[in-house]
Parts: C-alpha cells; sequence; structure tokens
DNA sequence: CTGAAAGCGCTTACAG
DNA sequence: CTGAAAGCGCTTACAG
C-alpha cells in the first residue's frame, strides 16, 4: 500500500507538505500541488483509514440497530438510511437484536467500542430496561431512537403519531357503519402497540360506543399463524363483531386467510383495517385496507437528524433533542366496505 | 476516554505492561495482572479501536454490497450474512447497488478506501464489466461472491444450480400434464435469468416438447406490474397455454392478480410456478407453487468462506477459491394441479 | 518480570 | 512556501 512518505520520499520533499498538497492547503505552491496530485493518482494513493481515524478521532461510520431485517417495514427503513447516510459520506453498519434486550446492549457495546460516530435504534420488544441507552448518552455518542422507542431516554426520536393513525383506523370502521369492533394488539411492551391500542380506544369513547375489553386481543409475536389463531378464536367468541382493527399487516393477513377459509366474507361479514401497509398487503384477496407507515422517509429523517447532531458535536454546539412526527394516511382497500 | 496511559500512571507502571496484562501475555506477574484488570475495569476502559485498527492492520468489517434491499430474497441473505459475521466477531456496512453499475463501482471504491477485511457482493443485473472486482482481488482484499455472480471472476462463489432449479419447475409443469409451456425470463444480464432459461429449455427438450421461442417473454425490471402486463400479454397471444414457469415470484404473483382479475381459473386453465418463495408465495390466492431459495443459508455460508478466506491471508496461507452449490426444492401449491 | 523505544500512517501547530 | 516535530493510542521486538 502506498503511504504519503512513498510520494515524498519519490518527489523529494515533506510528507507534511504532500499532505497538505493532497488536501489542498492553499499554503502549498500551485506547481508543487499539482506535482503531489498527479504522483499520487499514479501511484494509486488511498489514504489509510485507520490512520486518519486514529488523528481525527471520527470514523465516517454509524451503527444501526433493528429488531428484524427481514421485515418490509424495517427493510424500507435500512434502505432509507443507507441511501441517505452514503449521500453524506457515512457507512453503516447494521446489526440485528432479533428482538432480544440482551442481544441489543451487547450490540450497543459492540458499536461503543467499535467508536461509530453515531447510533440509530429500533427498540426490541423485549426492551424494558433503558440504561444501555444511557451509556450511549454518557459516551457522548450522538443517539437518535426510531419507530420503537423509549419516551424516558432523552435523545431525538422519528416516530409516526401512532395513536392518531390507530385513531384514524378505528373511525374509519365506525364510519362504514361497524357497531361491533374488534382490536387485535400486540405485546404490553413496546410503546407502539399501547399507542395504537389507546387510539382504538379514544376512537370507540369519542363515538359513545362502548368499550368492551373482551373484544381485545393481546398478542405476543405478532406473527401469521397469531393472525389465524386469534382470527379462529374471534369467531368463536364474538359472532357479533363486523369490524376489526389489527396492530400489524401481517396478522392481518393471517386473519384475512383464516376468514378465507372459514368461508366468511370480508367486508360484507367482516371488515378488517391492518397497519403498515407492506406490499402483500395490496396483493392478498381481498386486499387489505390498512395505515401507511412511511418506512424510507423514516430512516432518512433519523439519518438526518443523526448527522446533524454528529456535526453539532463536531463544531462544539449544544445539541437540541428532536422529536419528529411523520404523517400516516389511511390507505383505502377491499377489506373494508365502500 | 481511558488510554492505556492514563491506566499506567495511575498504578505507576509503564504502558507496555498494561498492555501486556489486559491481553494476558503471560510474561506479566499474576498480581499484576490483576491490579491492571480492576483498574481498567474501574475506569471502563475501551481499547481505542482506531489505535488497534492502525496497528494490526485489519478493521473486524467487512462491506457488503446488494442490488435491493427491501426484497425478502436479500433481506434473509443479510440477517444471515449479519448474524455469522456478529459470532465470529466481524461487524458489516452494508450498500446497495440499486442495480446499478455505476453505484456498484463507488462503493466498492467506498469498501477499499475503508479498508474493509473483505468483501460480499451481489452483482447489480446492470454489471457487464468486471473491472471493479478485478481491482478488489489486485487490491489483496478477499472477495466472495454470491447468486448473482460472473462467472469469469477469479473468486469464491455461492449460488444456487439456477439450471437444475429451472428444469425441475418445467419438468413439475410437464409432469402434471402441461402441453404447452411458456416462460416469463429476466433480462439477458444476469447469469441466473440465463441459466433458469437454458434449464426450461432444456426441460421441454428432454420430453420433446419442442421449444417455441414465442412463448418466452423477456422482462426488464420483474416487476409485480410487469407480471399483469405480460400475464394480460400471453392471454392475448397465446390461447393454448397451460402452464407458465416464472422466472420470480413477485412477476408471477403479479401475473395471478392479473388472471384472477379476468376470470383465468389457477390451476384449471392454466399452471403456474414461481421462483424464490418469498413468503408472499403461501399467502397469496391461489398459493404459489415455486422454488424455494434458501437466501439465509446462502448469506451465512458466504460470510463463513469469506472469514476463512480472511484467516488464510493472515496466516499467509494460499487462498484456494471455492464454489459452493446450495440445494433448491420445489414448494407444491395450489398454483399446479394436485 | 518490567519497561524504553520504535512504529503503524496520518494531521496540524509552529518555526523559519 | 516548506518542513521538522509532536502526537493520536495502541502493539511488540528487544534489552535488562
Amino acid at each position: 500500500m502506498v503511504t504519503l512518505k512513498q510520494i515524498a520520499e519519490k518527489l523529494n520533499i515533506s510528507i507534511t507538505t504532500v499532505s497538505k498538497a493532497l488536501k489542498d492547503y492553499p499554503d502549498v505552491s500551485k506547481k508543487t500541488r499539482k506535482l503531489v496530485r498527479e504522483t499520487a493518482s499514479m501511484l494509486h494513493y488511498k489514504p489509510n483509514s485507520f490512520a486518519v481515524n486514529l488523528r481525527t478521532k471520527e470514523s465516517k461510520t454509524i451503527g444501526l440497530i433493528i429488531p428484524e431485517i427481514v421485515h418490509h417495514f424495517f427493510s424500507s427503513v435500512i434502505k432509507g438510511i443507507i441511501s441517505q447516510a452514503e449521500k453524506k459520506g457515512y457507512l453503516v453498519i447494521t446489526l440485528q437484536s432479533n428482538e432480544s434486550y440482551e442481544l441489543e446492549k451487547q450490540q450497543i457495546e459492540l458499536l461503543l467500542n467499535k467508536r461509530v460516530d453515531g447510533i440509530l435504534i429500533s427498540l426490541a420488544n423485549g426492551t424494558a430496561d433503558y440504561k444501555h441507552l444511557s451509556e450511549i448518552i454518557e459516551n457522548d455518542t450522538p443517539l437518535v431512537m426510531f419507530d420503537k422507542i423509549a419516551k424516558v431516554v432523552k435523545c431525538s426520536k422519528v416516530i409516526i403519531d401512532d395513536r392518531k393513525a390507530a385513531y384514524k383506523a378505528t373511525q374509519h370502521l365506525i364510519d362504514i357503519g361497524c357497531k361491533r369492533i374488534a382490536h387485535f394488539r400486540g405485546p404490553l411492551l413496546p410503546q407502539n402497540s399501547i399507542d395504537r391500542f389507546l387510539g382504538y380506544k379514544q376512537a370507540l369513547l369519542d363515538n359513545n360506543i362502548s368499550y368492551d375489553s373482551s373484544l381485545v386481543y393481546l398478542l405476543n409475536d405478532m406473527s401469521f399463524e397469531e393472525g389465524k389463531f386469534y382470527a379462529n378464536q374471534l369467531l368463536q367468541d364474538h359472532k357479533d363483531v363486523d369490524g376489526i382493527f389489527i396492530n400489524t399487516d401481517l396478522v392481518a393477513i393471517g386473519a384475512i386467510t383464516e376468514f378465507n377459509k372459514q368461508g366468511i366474507k370480508i367486508p360484507e361479514q367482516i371488515n378488517i383495517v391492518g397497519f403498515s401497509n407492506w406490499f402483500m398487503a395490496s396483493v392478498i384477496s381481498p386486499s387489505l385496507t390498512t395505515i401507511n407507515q412511511p418506512g424510507f422517509d423514516m430512516g432518512k429523517k433519523a439519518f438526518k437528524i443523526l448527522y446533524k447532531e454528529i456535526k453539532d458535536k463536531k463544531e462544539k454546539k449544544s445539541i437540541v433533542y428532536r422529536d419528529e412526527i411523520l404523517e400516516t394516511d389511511l390507505v383505502l382497500r377491499e377489506s373494508t366496505k365502500n
């Protein structure tokens, strides 16, 4: 590998001058600058990034921890982050927590040891303790949380308004005439499953529909199979339900599959609204009415905020945490009337 | 940040001894070793990875270039790579070429400048020239290609036998009685679209079915929309077709959607076999018979080979390139008879 | 068992 | 305009 030293020796000048010439310092003569540039490109010189990192104390690399990569929403977020990072000259190290708090904790340790310039994270469902996140902040590493966040952690956050979106979804069911509306909710922990539940409940109350807790089913792993299972369960428990708001599309697609199998007509007998707007939602039959969750934009936005914080830190400006709330909309399809 | 120097000063010993103690060199006394370890953990010492990289000339980081992240198959591959890399203490920098040769080229440059310890790549459809790949090899950076590869490049490769898999898919259509079998193929460039076409053709010939080039449709972007478009086209061109082998599930799902819309019965009027076994293939109606492509295993395997090459290089062993061919199988579902 | 010293390849404040 | 020197924080061959 070619080094500054070799270029310097070849031209009989000092390493200092070579370094300055390559960085276009104005205090190097035009002639020397040109000579150095030419020699460097002739020798295919590439600055040793390890040395640069050590000197500048930054690596132009950020870390990303995500619960699950094979997931339409999250892979869209990753794509948004990576594309935006590349534009700004940053590379992204991605890690998957697999919805495990323990792994998440270890991975933060890995990234901190690696001295990434900043960290982006969407929390595992299992995460209830936030010491590992505080450690990032104490370590003075910029941190931005997105989608699955912890409200109490002091850092910037990019989210959607889950409560509002769930309210919108439920209101739609009410508007098309549903009287008995069930909800398949996520586990007790991630904030967004709580918020989606609260939005559902609020919409009922605002429309003078009494809240019936037996219509709310709490799922654990939010899988296709769970969707089928609880769809069947619902049919046994409540013959009179005419609408369901389901916490996420994958589960909704499981439910649709089960209803189709049992000959339940959608939307005639039961209306369904999902959440996320996966690609699948548009190709299943009947296609699924759902909340569109802007994954790509969320990724872009999260990186942009992180980038600004990294920059502000470098310039010793004080960092102001921001809460960015992205808009969602309801995509009407065949699984609800009209 | 705590450094070796600070620990040394605190204990009034040399930096050398501290370094050795932390690395469990046998020539440090038990007592000193213990003292150093305790002090280090008390001060939350973390080795500065930038300095370590510079000294050891390795970063325990690899680069990954993939055509498209938001894609069930590729995100499974990424997951396989990342999980395996983490086990071996490696981190993964992911970049997306977006099926563009130009981007791919730039990204290789980025990774080489970053001095990653190795590179994993699946080529963009647009890539026809391989100089940028040779550069990796000349740079003495281990390289493993997977899925979309270039046969002429001298490096290890992890693939499936596309020709054999396509043969199997086509043979299945023949076995269930199809006489006029169409094929929706991918563009002329990626090797696997060529191989899938050849497998299709070979199966016909081996079964004494004459090859009819008008039954082969060449698609460009392999999208859901193209699937719909060519399904419609096929209905206009050839009323007698009773089976289609389609290059990838997404297109097949587009085709199914179009056939459903036009009231064509699957599999009674037309049998369909896809390729990849996306999750979607199992939930569409009718569910799709398809070739299962083991993304997660491919990722794991690709990393394992790369890891071995990195290790061999470090130990100055000569590197033997390997071609790993993973098994695929046909998953029978509702879109084909029986 | 301990430590002084060289060196990895840069950057930059400083002197001339 | 040019360059000697210090330093980023480690590792390791070598001396004692």
